[in-house]
RNA sequence: GCGAAAGUGGCGGAACUGGCAGACGCGCCGGAUUUAGGAUCCGGUGGCCGCGAGGCUGUGGGGGUUCAAAUCCCCCCUUUCGCACCA
């Protein structure tokens, strides 16, 4: 008998599925197709163990897939742009082409090691130029419908590194590498109109039903709606200006006694300059707009504002009420202008009891009549108007719609739908992301390059300081061109998109990777798609998959793709701690999958992890936890291996069997069950691979009693009786199929030892075989007043009459009867007895 | 503050439509084997009481529904995650 040796194995089959190209996959099969996807990974220099649990997840529904018949398309690529290639740039000196290409190679390593099937002849990488030709291609189709335009916007800007953050890159008001104050800054940028797609992102969310419901609530939350309706109030004064507010509350108009302007409202410089002392006006109003930025999002500020001196008319009272500034309002969502009613709002509320403005109750609630001297907080609920003239008496939800209809009737509003989701900036002043493929002309403006041109590729640029705006716009060569439309001198656009570009559209390009005349055929996407499985992070809960749904559909729009949502069903798996802590190289509590393999081999360090937790949760890192996975394939090689020769010319298990063959072979037919059900359609991997375990472990029993287990070396060379050699062939092959998903290397070794020279590739998933006769008997526990007080062996099947009358006789439960009076007796579908006692 | 999810042995976690709580693994204890250790194999392992048979108790806490509750309902506590002035 030989010793499992894990490093000698996984090499062979490695190099195997290589060779014969096992896991690529041709356009099309008569066999029902399967896209199994994980996330792309971005290229950081090394995976460490929580970064493949994903792949190893993708790789058991993989593998699992392809030997249930399916064409499995099993991907891989990378999300390859990005700010850390430039920072390293900046810190090493080196190209971050060079950085990113040799950490794809180094991690490409890791996967293969790894074992993980992917089609690798599909490998993409986005920061190749024929990844990227693609992102401009659809950039353009974008502009072309309106759907990408460059407009001011106010953004994250750090003095120090004269760069634009992204928010994420800004820790508590500051820039993330010079800890300067971020400022706020209006720029040109880029913007991608998501907006026009908000109610259809919303309404398509009822149909993922086969997505987290965390992950759903997460993007309505994200989404926003509100209905409401838009009211003019107009401001006083020689020319009647009209200031527009959005208010979900109209029923709570005649309680509207100030309108409050976001220090962002193009009103606000117009009214400074009628002001008394319009550079004190403009002060207050500086120091608003350059409060902290994050503070001011997150709310985590003191609520202030200043009277304007001017005074607007309440479209619905007729009553003149203050305009006030107040820092608290947003400038970028609804019109940023708010109508102040501190009786139903408790802003607003907190707001007038600072600087005094009036009160005013317009809502009661049917139950208790809220006086004014009662007021602690506002009344926010819905309930009957008062004082609210015709109005007054109307119930909230009536009140509303009744008062929209007379708003535009009277041409001073309308109803309107308000989503907290913004348009998407896409510019970054970066070198290492896709060129916008736009050229700017004095005459002509705005000029998209030509398609016959693209892409637009990014030029050697060599070095990096890591200060100043986009470093395309220091390479001459690359800003100055002429203008297609009239020949001019021009410039190019210098920003570089956001890479989450990338990522919203990658998994159609796989279906075909090396098209170079569009982003994919659709003939080959409408094959593949939509993604059947997709797992990834819960991290990109929001981002990447509401960008993935916002780009489907444009796609869809534009005759590309036929569906309305990309990936029908998601999963999102937990990271991997240790010692309590997400790892990361700073933390310095990283495990690298290599030094696992090393030791243990790939087969145990993916059995680990799918064992320990479910998929979704996260799990703690154990050494001794590993250890126990090394120890089980172990035990499963002590015992196959040395009998794989002894059985594998044995028939199919016959009639003739004694007792233990038969339990062995329920046990055989009830873990095929298990594990199948386990994997598909539940993904819970670790009572799939529990499963397992038991089947081994009712493995050593058995054999032992058979004589030929791992205890009984020196017994290597008796006969086993034909029907036990029968029993124990099944068992062990199915064993090793089901093994196949989560450790494929040792399955493939004992699959070809079990003389099947063809790979796992060509076996089939094992099914229950019906004719596998249940237990004779079962066990029935009989319960006194709920509690278990004998357990009865009878013959499966016993009516549940007999199962009474025998419960009723058995002395342990006659003991607990006496002195009793019997209620009744319950007899659950024959499972388990209770007798109800007095 | 709002919303969602989750609380089960020393630990990770099982438990189908309410029906034997703790599968499987880790750890620990004992035994076999071994010169010894490791490895391996076998057995035990929620808590309390009992020599034992056995009894009591037990799924965050408190109520409730039910013959029967980890599972269903109500209240509370804790943890994690998400959102966070969205008018």
């Amino acid at each position: 008998m030989s010793e499992y040796s894990p490093q000698t194995i996984e090499k062979k089959w490695q190099q195997r599925w290589a060779e014969r190209q096992t896991f690529e996959v041709a356009a099309e099969s008569s066999k029902p197709k399967f896209y199994c996807l994980v996330m792309f990974a971005y290229p950081s220099g090394h995976a460490h163990v929580g970064h493949v649990r994903n792949y190893m997840i993708g790789d058991v529904v993989a593998r699992m897939k392809r030997m249930q018949g399916y064409h499995v398309i099993h991907p891989f690529g990378w999300d390859a742009f990005g700010l850390p290639a430039e920072n390293a740039a900046i810190q090493n000196k080196v190209h971050p082409r060079a950085w990113t290409l040799d950490n794809i190679a180094h991690m490409k390593g890791q996967l293969q090691r790894l074992g993980i099937s992917y089609a690798w002849e599909r490998e993409i990488a986005t920061c190749l130029p024929n990844y990227y030709h693609w992102n401009q291609w659809i950039f353009l189709k974008m502009f072309e419908r309106g759907l990408a335009y460059r407009r001011r916007s106010t953004v994250n800007w750090c003095p120090s590194c004269l760069t634009v953050l992204a928010n994420e890159q800004v820790i508590e008001g500051q820039c993330w590498r010079c800890s300067s104050e971020v400022d706020a800054r209006a720029l040109e940028q880029w913007f991608l109109r998501i907006t026009a797609y908000a109610d259809q992102l919303l309404d398509g969310i009822d149909r993922l039903t086969e997505w987290p419901e965390k992950v759903l609530t997460m993007q309505r939350n994200w989404i926003g709606r509100s209905e409401g309706a838009r009211v003019q109030f107009l401001l006083t004064g020689d020319t009647a200006v009209p200031i527009e507010v959005f208010t979900t509350r109209l029923d709570t108009i005649y309680g509207a006694t100030f309108i409050l302007l976001a220090p962002e409202h193009p009103l606000v410089e117009e009214i400074a300059t009628t002001a008394n002392e319009p550079e004190a006006f403009r002060e207050r109003v500086r120091r608003f707009r350059t409060q902290d930025r994050t503070a001011r999002l997150t709310g985590d500020i003191e609520k202030e504002g200043f009277d304007t001196g001017r005074r607007a008319t309440n479209p619905f009272t007729g009553e003149d009420v203050q305009v006030w500034v107040a820092n608290f309002v947003l400038g970028d969502y609804g019109t940023g202008a708010v109508m102040g009613v501190p009786a139903h709002d408790q802003r607003d509320f907190e707001f007038a009891q600072k600087y005094n403005l009036p009160v005013r109750v317009v809502v009661q609630s049917d139950e208790d009549a809220t006086s004014l001297s009662e007021f602690e907080e506002a009344y926010v609920g819905s309930g009957r108007l008062v004082a609210s003239e015709e109005f007054s008496g109307l119930p909230s939800a009536e009140a509303r719609v009744l008062m929209t209809q007379v708003a535009t009737d009277r041409k001073i509003g309308e109803g309107a739908v308000q989503y907290r989701l913004k348009d998407w900036g896409i510019s970054r002043q970066r070198y290492w992301g896709t060129p916008i493929p736009i050229i700017h002309c004095e005459s002509c403006g705005l000029v998209p390059v030509p398609y016959d041109k693209l892409p637009v590729e990014l030029p050697d640029v060599t070095a990096f300081s890591g200060r100043g705006d986009s470093p395309l716009a220091q390479v001459p060569e690359f800003v100055n061109t002429t203008c297609p439309t009239c020949g001019t001198d021009a410039r190019r656009e210098t920003d570089t998109m956001d890479t989450f570009v990338d990522s919203s559209w990658y998994y159609y390009r796989y279906c075909d990777p090396h098209n170079k005349a569009l982003p994919f055929d659709p003939e080959a996407v409408r094959y593949w798609t939509p993604v059947d499985f997709y797992s990834g992070g819960v991290e990109h809960a929001i981002l990447h998959l509401i960008y993935s749904r916002f780009f489907c559909r444009v796609m869809r729009d534009l005759g590309l793709v036929e569906h309305d949502e990309p990936f029908t069903r998601l999963l999102t798996q937990g990271m991997v701690l240790k010692d309590g802590a997400v790892m990361s190289k700073s933390k310095g509590n990283v495990v690298d999958p290599d030094d696992m393999m090393a030791t243990y081999g790939a087969d145990t360090l993916r059995l680990y992890e799918m064992f320990v937790a479910p998929p979704e949760k996260e799990i703690e890192w154990t050494d001794t936890g590993l250890e126990g996975s090394f120890r089980f394939l172990s035990r499963v090689w002590r015992l196959v291996e040395p009998l794989a020769a002894r059985v594998r010319d044995a028939g199919q298990p016959s009639a003739n069997l004694d007792d233990t063959e038969r339990a062995m072979r329920r046990k055989t037919n009830e873990t095929i069950h298990r594990v199948s059900r386990d994997l598909d359609p539940r993904v819970h991997l670790n009572t799939a691979v529990s499963a397992l375990m038991e089947l081994v472990n009712d493995l050593y029993v058995f054999c032992d009693k058979a004589g030929c287990g791992p205890r009984a070396r020196q017994s290597e060379t008796s006969d086993i009786r034909p029907e036990t050699a029968a029993v124990l062939r099944e068992a062990i092959e199915a064993l090793v199929l089901l093994m196949a998903p989560f450790t494929p290397h040792i399955a493939e070794e004992l699959w070809e030892r079990l003389g099947y020279s063809e790979g796992l590739i060509a076996a089939q998933w094992p099914k229950i075989d019906s004719s596998v006769a249940g237990p004779d008997t079962v066990v029935v526990p009989v319960q006194v007043n709920g509690k278990v007080r004998a357990r009865l062996t009878v013959d499966t099947g016993r009516s549940d009459a007999d199962l009474e009358a025998d419960a009723l006789v058995d002395p342990q439960v006659q003991g607990h009867l006496a002195g009793k009076t019997i209620v009744k007796v319950i007899v659950a579908r024959g499972r388990l007895v209770n007798v109800v006692t007095k």
